[in-house]
RNA sequence: GUCCCCAUCGUCUAGAGGCCUAGGACAUCGCCCUUUCACGGCGACAACACGGGUUCGAAUCCCGUUGGGGACGCCA
């Protein structure tokens, strides 16, 4: 068994050809078959080197792999020419010498009279009369369609079968040497053994055309998967106008691979139970192309927020370090300044960009933190404020060691032979170590902070209560 | 216009004629846990598009209607 995944390089990885190769590489493991990258390039005007570079970067950061390639077709022109003048050999196909403003008009003609546009088939009956053809005017190769019924069975949709006199005679060769899709795909699918070819439902329409081509080349037709395509909010295909659509996007957005591709697997297929996470190993044990559903599914950005949130909170920080260090600009420090701190914090945002916010108390310099209006104003009252926290310094300072049972315990003692409760300290604390109002427990926060620059930062609050500094709410 | 496809909560989905008083997840709203924020727990809201058949019995099978999508290039 072997599957590929075949991009055409003329723009960024888009999700729904991500979850293609997703699938694809799934069934290929399920099965124990082998998994192919086949860039197809054969539009000079569109493919872009770059483009192919990214897409092959945007697959390996999603944690697709493949097992050959990658392949490209602009390898293999001569081939795919070859191929052709063959077909016209065996008179399976003829040069066609209408001009594309020709070929325009009737389009053009067609519709205003409201009728179906076909090709009018003239160079077919010029060749099929045998009338001299100039070899050297340009031209484009077409294939006979022969009329009949086309039949095949597609994994996902069942039978479906299309009527051979509603399809043109489509070209195979451009008039300027190359290959169009329908020739270059069924050649290397033929050629590079493919059995399984799952792509997306836009295609659908052009299987009849390629599995006539299969068997004007005697070769096997492989089996085919057309997976229902990926919506967005407004349920026509995903664009721009109603979400990111690279997987590009969601990576500077903050989401981690692995939480796009449990996502993108789960649109459209389902483990048969109500597991909703499951890694990469775990999907491939029980993935079948035959188990995904017909109808297309709507993007939701909002539970791919939710699953992101729930990979990062079972990541550990030396798995989601090299994924946060995009979003830590000049703030980046190495893994082993930030282990403790991601550890507290990497349960609490769905994002990286998020979790880069948070990691912020512990990076910059104690002068810099600045008390967020709204809670300073909620905690930061009270006439004798300012000396309960200089108690609380005085106690903390004395704390040995400075550990999380230890330093509450005493802030907890403190409170109690003060007659407060532990929350009035410890609200203020928060402020002073941290300037927000939300965060990490806040004898967590201090341990990595360390005894010494809490003491700090609680020592600044007072002086800021003191009214001996000024300017630094929000 | 022609051809093709699809149809369960707002969204992703479970459901292969009786197990369905239609299950799970996201989102939303309560409550609980709690030093805050999250996480987590409990609960609420919420769907078989419509109409005909077939059958003792239909979300499940058939037909039609409606709605939605896709394809009709010397793009892929």
């Amino acid at each position: 068994m072997k599957l590929r995944f075949a991009p055409s390089p003329t723009g960024f990885l888009h999700v729904g050809g991500a979850r293609t190769a997703i699938f694809n590489l799934l069934h290929a493991r399920r099965h124990g078959g082998t998994m192919l990258l086949r860039i197809e390039d054969t539009d000079v005007e569109r493919s872009k080197q770059h483009h192919a570079e990214q897409i092959v970067s945007s697959l390996r950061w999603l944690g697709v792999e493949w097992d050959e390639g990658p392949l490209y077709q602009s390898d293999r022109l001569d081939r795919y020419r070859e191929r052709a003048e063959e077909l016209v050999e065996a008179h399976k196909a003829y040069r066609c010498y209408c001009t594309v403003e020709e070929l325009e008009a009737e389009r053009t003609a067609a519709e205003q009279a409201s009728v179906n546009y076909r090709y009018s088939g003239r160079c077919r009956m010029r060749a099929e009369a045998g009338e001299p053809q100039p070899h050297d005017a340009p031209h484009v190769i077409r294939f006979k369609v022969q009329s009949g019924a086309i039949e095949f069975h597609d994994l996902i949709r069942g039978d479906v079968h299309f009527e051979g006199e509603l399809i043109d005679d489509f070209v195979l060769l451009r008039s300027d040497g190359n290959p169009t899709y329908h020739l270059s795909v069924v050649i290397d699918d033929v050629d590079m053994e493919i059995t399984h070819v799952a792509r997306g439902d836009d295609h659908l329409s052009n299987t009849p055309k390629h599995i006539l081509l299969f068997r004007a080349f005697d070769a096997n037709v492989p089996v085919f998967a057309h997976l229902p395509l990926i919506l967005g909010s407004d349920r026509k295909r995903l664009s721009k106008r109603t979400g990111a659509t690279s997987a590009e996007e969601y990576r500077d957005m903050g989401i981690v691979p692995q939480a796009l591709f449990n996502f993108l697997l789960l649109l459209g297929w389902n483990p048969g139970d109500d597991r909703e996470i499951l890694t990469r190993d775990e999907a491939a044990q029980s993935f079948d192309l035959s188990d995904v559903n017909k109808a297309p599914a709507v993007f939701d950005p909002e539970k791919l927020l939710w699953m992101n949130g729930q990979y990062l909170m079972r990541m550990s920080a030396d798995e989601i370090h090299p994924h946060l260090v995009p979003f830590l600009g000049e703030r980046v420090r190495p893994l082993e300044e930030l282990r403790a701190a991601i550890e507290l914090s990497k349960g609490r945002g769905r994002t990286l960009a998020e979790i880069a916010a948070q990691l912020d108390p512990y990076l910059i310099e104690d002068d810099a933190i600045v008390y967020d209006e709204e809670a300073a104003k909620k905690h930061l009252k009270g006439e004798d404020l300012a000396s309960r926290m200089a108690e609380l310094h005085a106690t903390l300072a004395n704390v040995e060691p400075f550990d999380v049972t230890t330093s509450e315990q005493a802030l907890r003692a403190l409170a109690e032979s003060r007659g407060v409760s532990a929350a009035k300290l410890i609200h203020p604390l928060r402020l002073a170590l941290t300037g927000r109002g939300a965060s990490p427990p806040i004898f967590d926060v201090a341990v990595v902070l360390g005894k010494e620059k809490s003491l700090r930062r609680l020592q600044r609050l007072i002086d800021y209560l003191n009214g001996h500094l000024n300017g630094v709410t929000s």
